[in-house]
RNA sequence: GCGCCUGUAGCUCAGCUGGAUAGAGUACUGCCCUCCGAAGGCAGGGGUCGUGGGUUCGAAUCCCGCCGGGCGCGCCA
């Protein structure tokens, strides 16, 4: 609808004499044509501030260029009125039958109203979660997981081509302090008694993992606890725990070998990710893609990046250590990609992993981040930048930080002390639907405040439940019609949609078709909290309207009509909480 | 010190990339079920948009300074 008054604009744009507004810029005007919805009700359904912006290159009036453009604009089904208004805007008042028709485009298309080409089948790689495999997924994973999975999904209803992506972080360091903890939860087990590293993870996952090593290879992997701790550098507090983390780890490759070390990361990796998958599968969240930074170096993906960096004269050597001048593009200062004992970095292979996202055909790369990752992101960018690609491709989406709260209070969550609260639990206590829904009820670079008990609660407080009850509320009616031995005549409804003009069916209607204008809105601002206001709006819209008039009435001409009205709502209603992950029950 | 986010009604937050008289929820007060689910609706009060400048026809929105809050600044991942 938006769509087809922009084009009405243009061609009274181009329809305008050269002495009126000169061709140069009304060719540039055309392309910049902006319409919105009126918010106040006296000017009309929509406006448009074209006249006020080409009042000084066109070296007129703002007023009277307004008035030349409602003189010059072509007729239409659409548009009963148009006029010129305050300083130089445009107000236009729909024709009566114009919202009408946008109701049967809803029922007529269904599940797919809403959508458009606008992406134009643009691949993009929305990549998101990516977790370290090291624990569960806790609640500001949760916040990842919701938000990654609602932009893919605007994305792809906005006619991108939408790939979603976790990134395994499965090597390096932290992976193999899991495979040492698994192993040492494993020597317990099988007898062993000993000190457990005050670095390791302590978390309770961790035995039922050593259990099924245990149970799978029985005492193969079992060496002397003696052994293991022998001359090792003392833990913390009286030494340093990094240390002897890390000379643990060295014992251990050394006790079991390169085969036995191998056995038990894979075997914990496997773990970890099965779990990280079934939380995820559960909530609803699904990738294409899960890429291991392990393959990055096994495919030679990390060498070729550092090949192409050197080829561009963008790396150097000092202190031993191969650097990268991120400094030559907008980074604040040169990076490490291989240390001093050869070992490359964890940045080495990120800009690797978004080099080949980027040779794998994506043209652009979203990804969605932690907020406090938002310091790499400059030195990623200049990476690819450096190895001769685009630096827009690349978008960064930081997500603020999760607090918790029952009620008042705040719960503290501690990650090393293990005592985080997981996103299983948090999913078992308010429930799939609250869960994604406060996660998206806020702007992402708004820290969010969860409230346990509201998110519970089934009270007019929760948003969830009062879009969720519009929904359900439409059902009801049609089962109430049903039961009066009734059926909703969709042809006649279709011809009697001119029924609908009641004040409260006006605004529903106004509302309604906004639909399509909120989702394109939202994907391009990669927004979905504009999408959940505007469902608490247009359930507010139908509330009101219910308790206002009855829909099932005597004159069945009206009582199509209304119907097809609340099921138009049922349905935009539908489709917005499916691109949220959010269930629209039948009954609740 | 530097970087990112943030400051709007008592509280929690929107504000359509610069538009017309700044909006919701919640809390408070008072109403509405012989009627399709009251998990609902209606009405009311409540604001120097942190602050000081600037840009222009027009600023909560853009630019600069200051004040307050959150996060981050390793040859960790």
């Amino acid at each position: 609808m938006k769509e087809q008054l922009v084009e009405l604009i243009r061609r009274a744009l181009a329809a305008l004499p050269a002495d009126t507004l000169p061709a140069d810029v009304a060719q540039s005007a055309a392309e910049s044509v902006e319409i919105e919805r009126a918010r106040d009700a006296r000017h009309g359904d929509f406006a448009t501030n074209v006249a006020l912006r080409l009042a000084k290159a066109a070296r007129r009036n703002p007023r009277e260029l307004a008035q030349a453009i409602v003189q010059a604009l072509p007729a239409s089904e659409l548009v009963a009125r148009a006029e010129a208004a305050g300083a130089g805007f445009i107000n236009l008042h729909l024709a009566p039958g114009a919202y009408a028709e946008e109701l049967a485009r809803v029922l007529e298309q269904g599940a797919a109203y809403g959508r458009s080409t606008a992406g134009k089948g643009q691949r993009v790689l929305v990549e998101f979660v990516s977790a370290n495999p090291t624990g569960p997924l806790h609640v500001g994973h949760g916040r990842l997981a919701a938000y990654g999975s609602a932009v893919a999904d605007l994305l792809d209803a906005a006619g991108y081509a939408v790939t979603r992506e976790f990134y395994i972080n499965d090597a390096g360091r932290q992976m193999d302090i899991l495979t040492l903890s698994v192993w040492l939860r494993y020597l317990e087990l099988a007898g062993e008694s000993l000190a457990f590293p005050s670095n390791g993870y302590r978390g309770d996952y961790v035995r039922p993992v050593a259990e099924a090593l245990l149970a799978a290879d029985g005492a193969a992997l079992r060496r002397p606890a003696a052994e293991l701790f022998a001359d090792l550098p003392p833990d913390a507090p009286a030494g340093d725990k990094d240390k002897h983390v890390d000379a643990l780890i060295e014992r251990m490759r050394a006790l079991l070998g390169p085969a036995g070390f191998e056995r038990v990361l894979e075997f914990s990796l496997e773990r970890m990710l099965a779990a990280i998958r079934a939380d995820l599968d559960e909530f609803g969240v699904r990738f294409e893609n899960w890429y291991s930074e392990r393959s990055l170096e096994t495919s030679g993906a990390i060498e070729r990046a550092l090949e192409r960096l050197k080829a561009q004269q963008r790396v150097y050597t000092k202190d031993g250590a191969l650097w990268f001048r991120a400094t030559e593009f907008g980074d604040d200062e040169d990076r490490v990609v291989v240390r001093e004992n050869g070992v490359k970095t964890y940045f080495a292979s990120d800009i690797a992993y978004h080099l080949d996202k980027r040779v794998r055909g994506y043209e652009h790369l979203i990804d969605v981040l932690g907020a406090d990752h938002h310091g790499y992101v400059a030195r990623v960018r200049a990476g690819l930048m450096a190895m001769g690609e685009p630096g827009e491709c690349l978008e960064v989406r930081l997500i603020q930080l999760v607090s918790l709260f029952r009620g008042k209070e705040k719960l503290s969550m501690g990650k090393r002390e293990g005592n985080f609260v997981t996103l299983r639990q948090l999913r078992e206590e308010v429930g799939n639907d609250a869960c994604r829904l406060f996660y998206l009820m806020r702007s992402n670079d708004q820290a969010l405040d969860f409230d346990l008990e509201l998110a519970k609660s089934r009270s007019n407080d929760n948003p969830v439940y009062y879009i969720q009850y519009a929904h359900a509320r439409v059902a009801s009616v049609m089962k109430q019609l049903k039961d009066r031995g009734l059926a909703f005549d969709a042809a006649q409804a279709r011809r009697e949609l001119a029924r609908l003009t009641e004040e409260h069916e006006v605004a529903v209607l106004r509302n309604l078709t906004r639909y399509p204008e909120v989702l394109g809105l939202a994907a391009l601002n990669r927004a979905p909290h504009a999408l959940v206001h505007y469902l608490r709006e247009l359930a507010n819209d139908f509330h009101t309207y219910y308790n206002a008039h009855t829909f099932i009435v005597e004159d069945a001409a009206l009582r199509n009509a209304r119907l097809a009205l609340v099921l138009g709502v049922q349905q935009v209603i539908r489709n917005g909480l499916g691109l949220l992950g959010v269930s629209a029950p039948e009954a609740m």
